[in-house]
DNA sequence: TTGTACGCGTTATCAA
DNA sequence: TTGATAACGCGTACAA
């Protein structure tokens, strides 16, 4: 049916090993042979079958992204920066959402397995050690990227520093009382975002001299529900706040949602500052923590390349840098007027 | 080194056939004989290779996505949609992103020899004549989704009707003189979406018994920087209209920045409704012409799978319909106040 | 009902 | 420098 290798060797006129060799530039060939055997595969429109070559060298040609997709903004910009970079090396992507625990269970069990992919980019989730461990041993090359694993290289940024900045731009705007709406910590994980955000906001709180009140700090999910409620609960308080970080930028969304109910102009008397940079933020002119996320998506490529092909087992933590990008949302509180 | 249907065949005591039977649970295997094949395959933890599978039933069980990813907001969904499909029916995804001709061609030309994917789901891009041609003759199932070829099975919305929708509506309203920005027209199809909804205004204008007014009219990038620059234009003009209609959300949305750069209040100066219903549409609270964007990866997706599977030929052309969503951009002109 | 042997298209080994 | 041949792991005739 279609046309193989043995063909191109009788065609010509050399043996099937000659080919490989000329397929795969490898060790010398005659110069004269090659030609012959380039014109062979011209003449044939022949290209070598990959699954075929996949049954030898064990290697596919693709890498596997397990990433839920309910994070959609976060995740189709670092998505983006995977395939850009895969694509410039010749490689495949895979994707496999995981809505839920069950699907994660699976694909974490399953794929080490499945020789199918050369190796795994996990997105926003952090394997449990046991899963870890499995990759190790059936040595699927993988890298977290926006998650964390003691066992494999985790690309992560600096959320105690974004959090930080975050708050310090507050309160350099001269606010006191600053809320602050956290995303939910999934699974019990010493490292994870949310708990280093916190940290963050404790520290600027603490470096400028600003009490502690934890009657302002909320834990809610990732999305816009999420920040419109708990934006509307700090707002009903008794001593509501002047400003309000948010720990995603669909959050923030949420929380000039609700300040908008609350008949409440931003930033004039709520500023709003909230975390990622998607281009969400940008078109809601709305102030917040860049991350890098094209760059987290291409460094997590490379890293995963790096595995691959020169078995490198090294396992780093890398922490890529925020920046704070000031836009419409954050000003001095009225208070500070009187 | 991996454990092998060789290995498990020792371990049950049976040959490798019999295994392999089992393991497609296929034909008659005695029960008792089945049971120590599933106790060795257990006791092994062995799950078959799929790649020396494809060896032989030349199937993949992985379907190629191509689509640009530019499209950002609406591929999304589109490719949620396929994804939950694909992952229900135990296939995977791989995605080819085009950002440009020169990887479209390459796609195009190199995916239907190498027999890496099952099938093709082509997004948001419609394929040349002699490409489609080439699909065909590899006897590669395609769909084209938000795009059109005369040989492959496509899905698109009714742009025609969806245009109708928003046009209508905004003439409902009160309006008389409304501006359309459409999205620049790619390639020279004789069937695209920015004709088809220039159809719909025409439509929709003429059973109002409003006069075409072609200044009203203009074609620019689908991104927001074109929605913004049209609309500037269109607000600038001698006798601008009290209403725009943007052919994507994403150029509605930069309707919106430039109605506020011009001190226009939305929507008491001007009303704006947009076409895709992405989430960004409800943020903003954007009337919008809805797409049902993960319906149309599913069905996509499963109408491949009966190509892939059942073999059949048939082309089919599909039109989903839209559905007019009211949010908070669109209301009466003031001048039907006076 | 079950086991054996062959073939899928390629790379790798080894002798020539 | 090159050709023949053995893997790679599985499905499937064919024979038993």
């Amino acid at each position: 049916m279609a046309v193989t290798i043995v063909d191109v060797a009788r065609v010509a006129g050399v043996g099937v090993g000659t080919v490989s060799r000329v397929l795969n530039n490898s060790e010398a060939v005659k110069e004269s042979t090659r030609q012959k055997v380039l014109a062979a595969i011209a003449e044939l429109n022949f290209s070598p079958d990959p699954i075929a070559r996949s049954m030898i060298t064990r290697r596919t040609g693709t890498v596997g992204v397990i990433m839920p997709f309910v994070t959609r903004f976060f995740g189709s910009e670092v998505l983006r920066g995977l395939i850009n970079a895969a694509t410039k090396q010749g490689y495949e992507l895979v994707i496999y959402n995981v809505e839920d625990n069950k699907q994660r269970e699976h694909y974490f069990l399953k794929l080490p397995m499945l020789r199918r992919v050369d190796g795994l980019i996990i997105v926003s989730l952090s394997p449990e050690e046991a899963i870890a461990q499995s990759f190790h041993k059936n040595n699927l090359p993988t890298v977290v990227l926006d998650g964390y694993s003691p066992l494999l290289t985790s690309i992560v940024v600096n959320n105690v520093m974004g959090a930080y900045q975050a708050v310090k731009h507050l309160i350099d705007k001269g606010h006191r009382r600053i809320g602050f709406i956290n995303g939910i910590v999934e699974g019990s994980f010493k490292f994870n975002q949310a708990n280093d955000r916190l940290i963050g906001v404790h520290m600027a709180l603490s470096d400028a001299g600003i009490e502690y009140d934890p009657s302002l700090m909320l834990e809610t999910e990732w999305n816009r529900a999420g920040g419109r409620s708990a934006a509307k609960q700090l707002l009903e308080s008794p001593e509501p706040p002047t400003a309000i970080f948010a720990s995603s930028d669909v959050q923030a969304v949420g929380v000039l949602e609700a300040a908008r109910n609350h008949g409440l102009l931003v930033p004039l008397d709520l500023s709003v500052i909230g975390f990622d940079g998607v281009e969400l933020s940008e078109i809601m002119e709305l102030s917040t923590i860049q991350q890098p996320m094209q760059l987290m998506g291409e460094l997590g490529f490379t890293k995963l390349l790096n595995q691959i092909e020169n078995k490198t087992n090294e396992v780093e933590l890398i922490r890529l840098e925020t920046a704070l990008v000031e836009r419409k949302t954050t000003a001095a509180p009225l208070s500070a007027v009187n």
